[in-house]
DNA sequence: GCAGAAAAATGAGAATACTCATCGTTGACG
DNA sequence: CGTCAACGATGAGTATTCTCATTTTTCTGC
């Protein structure tokens, strides 16, 4: 993980490097905010620590710049702890807001914090193991799936819908949920796409599809496992 | 959106409440550790506001129990401004840490900017716009790619990792980079599956897919748009 | 320059996902 | 109890995506 820090002062720079290295982290310096915008193209970063008060360009202009291309998580820096700047350092888009002097140790627990949610993005409290349902078992650590006992075979988007409705069993999901859910996308697929797709999990996993002993529909509302 | 504020003192759920039901936001509310883990399990809840001291069960306790399943937004509430508390609290899951006595508007300012970003998940930065390069423009508004005032059709995945080259004219990406991006997986894919689809590419909009003006590769690195 | 290894491109075929038209089912209402 | 409209299921065709085997290109060391 890499990780800017943006100061005019170079001695607060440098006493933030040292906790960060001492944490495993990379560090890139920048002393003000156009150095910082030149780093942060030229380099791959995945979190910003900014001071509010620079020469050339400010904190708060440099944000507004970086957020109109990249989101990497953003902590403000500031000698001011005046609740005003505070708010506006927030709705322009820091994630975080720190006020000098600081505890370095609260710092390092603040940069841990964002990294661990910007990177854990998609997988949103996942937790692997078994999920068993009667007859039948996913296995979310190798994404396998067994109905009695019997391997079965699904595609990697019939295994997502599988998972997602077996790991909230009895919740019933609509299509257009399960669509976010498993694209990952607001955009609108044909309306009867799922359908298919349940249709062919079905045919895998029920004995008579007709009669569907787990993945039972729910009329005018979505499909649900049982 | 809807938010899930707990704390003992009811006083204090109802002020917040009335603040964020100003901003437009769904409240839900509970007293105590217990309460919110049910009020948690029966709704969709999108961010939660945690007071630290609480009887029954506790805000850390109760952080730790919620982050055994899900990962939303948590911001600690807590009377004592010790750095200590503050660094278990980051360390124990919770995003934000804010003490009391504390300003509304910049607690409202804290939810938002949480929000922001656990929804914006995937869409890392995106503006709208039209991308020109030279001959090449990709239109992001509505999902159209033109070559010389041609229309050209791409495909889902081709198109998505056409625009992610384009938003970051001249940056490499590797395969892998690419991968991610796209698929927002990190599972591993065939290792040449990338390869086909900048060749289809490819195909679609240089005039010599030999001798490429825009989609070329970086030996040992990967591609760029340029 | 030349040989060899590593990286990238290609062609073709298989697997997967999506779309469309049509049919069957469900529940509300008279 | 029968009709109707909305909803879900189905079959089959098409498009997209992935995989694999093979060839071509690039770079390195000689």
């Amino acid at each position: 993980m890499r990780i800017l820090i943006v100061d005019d002062d170079r001695e607060i720079v440098d006493s933030i490097a040292i906790f960060l290295l001492g944490e495993g982290y990379e560090v890139i310096k920048a002393y003000n905010g156009i150095e910082a915008l030149e780093s942060l193209s030229e380099n791959e970063v995945h979190l910003m620590i900014l001071d509010v008060m620079m020469p050339k360009l400010d904190g708060i202009k440099t944000l507004m710049k970086l957020r109109e291309s990249r989101n990497i998580p953003v902590i403000l820096l500031s000698a001011k702890s005046e609740d005003a700047d505070k708010i506006l350092g927030l709705t322009a888009g820091a994630d975080d807001y720190v006020t000098k002097p600081f505890n370095p140790s609260e710092l390092v627990a603040r940069v841990k914090s964002h990294l661990r949610r910007y990177t854990t993005l998609g997988s949103i409290g996942k937790q692997n193991g078994v999920i068993t349902i009667s007859g039948l078992s996913v296995n979310t650590e190798n994404r396998t799936v067994k109905v009695d006992g019997e391997d079965i075979r699904l595609t990697p988007i019939e295994y997502k819908i599988l998972e997602l409705l077996a790991r909230n069993r009895g919740k019933v999901f609509s299509p257009d949920e399960i669509y976010k859910n498993v694209w990952n996308e607001n955009t609108i697929v044909g309306d009867n796409t799922i359908a298919v797709h349940i249709r062919h999990i079905r045919e895998k996993i029920e004995i008579n599809p007709k009669e569907p002993r787990y993945l039972k529909v729910v009329w005018g509302i979505g499909y649900k496992i049982v």
